[in-house]
DNA sequence: GACAAAGATACAAACGTTTGCACAAATTTC
DNA sequence: GAAATTTGTGCAAACGTTTGTATCTTTGTC
């Protein structure tokens, strides 16, 4: 391996002037910085992270912390957050926690062992409050949240408007004449779920409608199936979930019952799961844009992750399955 | 941050003797290492991964290279892998080559940069041979390749048994009664789907049966519908599809020109993509095991990544697509 | 009790880079 | 033209750990 000293030497020249000129200083003339460069290139010069690393006392290695990789959502984070870290010259290191308490701690002690730059993280449903965060982090560390958060901790947040989105979709049932509009709002000690239903039932307010009904089931298909059976019975036309999951139950349920969709019947789920552009009649859902979310988290650490929240906003993504006007019309 | 001189200073030992007791050296005596680690405790160590690695000129990760993350497949080889790596104390660097070679090329730098431990990966569709790889990482970086392997590279080769796979979910629909059976499939310029389609015909010809049909395009919805109606106008009952997507087009087609499933048509398709379960009829699939995969890739590289290819069973997912017995059964 | 063998620790040199400070040379200022 | 400023480079000390070799201490052997 080719060190900077040896450059050095080839040129007759010192380590400190290669380093600088390595790293762009501009306390170096132009020509002998192309010097350098030149013979770098012809050595095949490739710089040691890890002496750099230790000199510097930081890496340029920054640490995404998420419950599962395996999860669309997730996956989707880090890949939006790995572009625009690469972008920057920086690389990611990855860490499960697999929900668990435990394996978070672990995860944060890793990333702190590696002196990273930083952590972007999303926290385990295991952790049941964020002290444990900042004792393992401490006062230095970039912190960056996202999705899932814990408000009172500094650094930056970055969040799904789930208020907003949730609205977007109530009102889309609205306009498209749906007028008996219930929702599978989901776990509600969760604030992503709590804010969905809040958007819920300001769009209907603002509609003047009443909610016909809110199931606060988690949001599988089974709840979903059972949800909607009982929508139905209680003359709901529409039902929007905060979840894709359920609002799959929910469509099975009702096509079992006779109910076809969206001519009697209209629904929006939550996520933009891949399943639902796949399914018959297909999903309108609300998007949850993890890409974005990913690359926003990214963004903010490179502008320092000051305290604060970001937020995101979510599209709706309208399919089969809320289409109710044009379904009618072509009758 | 405390360092080991601290510790020393603190015991009026030496860092050397510091160093050996906390990395479990033979040569400190047992009482001095346990005051060692005494201390260590109660001043809150933690060791300077950045320092370490660099005298001992390597780091505890390993990088994992893959086209894209938020693909399930490759995200849950990474979940495999990850899992067994930091079992082993090691963790894990992510990189995504977006199916471009020069962002492999970049990604492989990074890595070797880095001074990784390993390298486990699979090539993206950019990449058409693997000398790059070599070029970069050397002569003596440990090397696993998975799915997407070049047989001619050192180090071990993780893929799936397409063959034995393709062969078993042929021999599934001709046990359930189905007689005219035709294959979707796919790219023939990758070794899996070549193998597929072998495990495919074998399985024909072991049961005295003739293909009815090849359908060689790629394998999206689009094509899948395509072959299906052009595989039912030419008296198929049954097709083996290696990909799912190209089933799940196939499945609505036929459901489109009347044909009942799996009472008249049987499907089988390839990944256990998870909209398969999700679907109705519910879709047959050819499991890849991608967590397997990962596992498994990460212990050949924890075993030195000797060359040689070790090959994971596909698992035969049986679902209402081609349950034939059952649903004449029922009638 | 002397000497060898082993056991435990100390010494010191790395690993390759970065960076504050010093210094020399070139340029500007009055 | 001397002093002040700028510009470019060298010097040397870190960063914290690991590890080969040397040294000291203990134990065992005859």
């Amino acid at each position: 391996m080719v060190t900077i000293t040896e450059i050095a030497q080839a040129l007759g020249i010192t380590p400190s002037t290669v380093s600088r000129a390595l790293s762009g200083s501009p306390r170096v003339k132009a020509s002998t910085k192309e010097a350098v460069l030149r013979k770098a290139a012809e050595l095949g010069y490739e710089r040691n992270v890890m002496a750099s690393n230790l000199r510097k006392g930081r890496s340029d290695i920054v640490g995404i912390v998420v419950p599962r990789i395996n999860r669309e959502f997730f996956s989707s984070v880090i890949s939006g957050a790995e572009s625009v870290l690469n972008e920057a010259g920086l690389s990611v290191l990855i860490c499960q926690t697999h929900e668990r308490y435990e394996d978070e701690v672990r995860a944060l002690r890793t990333l702190k062992n590696n002196r990273v730059s930083g952590v972007i993280m999303s926290h385990s449903i295991g952790s049941k409050d964020g002290t444990h965060i900042l004792e393992i982090l401490g006062d230095e560390m970039p912190l960056v949240q996202f999705d899932r958060v814990f408000s009172y901790l500094r650094g930056a947040k970055i969040v799904n408007d789930n208020f907003e989105g949730a609205y977007k979709a109530t009102c889309h049932l609205v306009e498209e004449g749906y007028r008996h509009i219930g929702t599978l709002a989901g776990y509600l000690n969760s604030a992503a779920y709590a804010l969905r239903l809040k958007g819920f039932r300001r769009a209907l307010a603002d509609a003047g409608l009443e909610p016909a009904a809110e199931y606060m089931d988690s949001i599988v298909p089974e709840t979903g199936r059972a949800a909607a059976l009982d929508a139905l019975r209680s003359g709901c036309d529409a039902l929007y979930s905060a979840g894709d999951f359920s609002a799959l139950g929910a469509i099975r349920a009702l096509q079992e019952a006779g109910s076809r969709i969206p001519e009697d019947f209209g629904i929006v789920g939550t996520a933009n799961e891949s399943f639902t552009a796949l399914m018959s009649p297909s999903l309108s859902s609300l998007a949850l844009n993890p890409r974005e979310l990913g690359r926003q988290s990214a963004q903010a650490f490179l502008d320092g992750a000051a305290d604060g929240e970001i937020i995101v906003p979510m599209e709706l993504v309208i399919r089969q399955s809320s289409n109710h006007k044009q379904a009618i019309c072509q009758k």
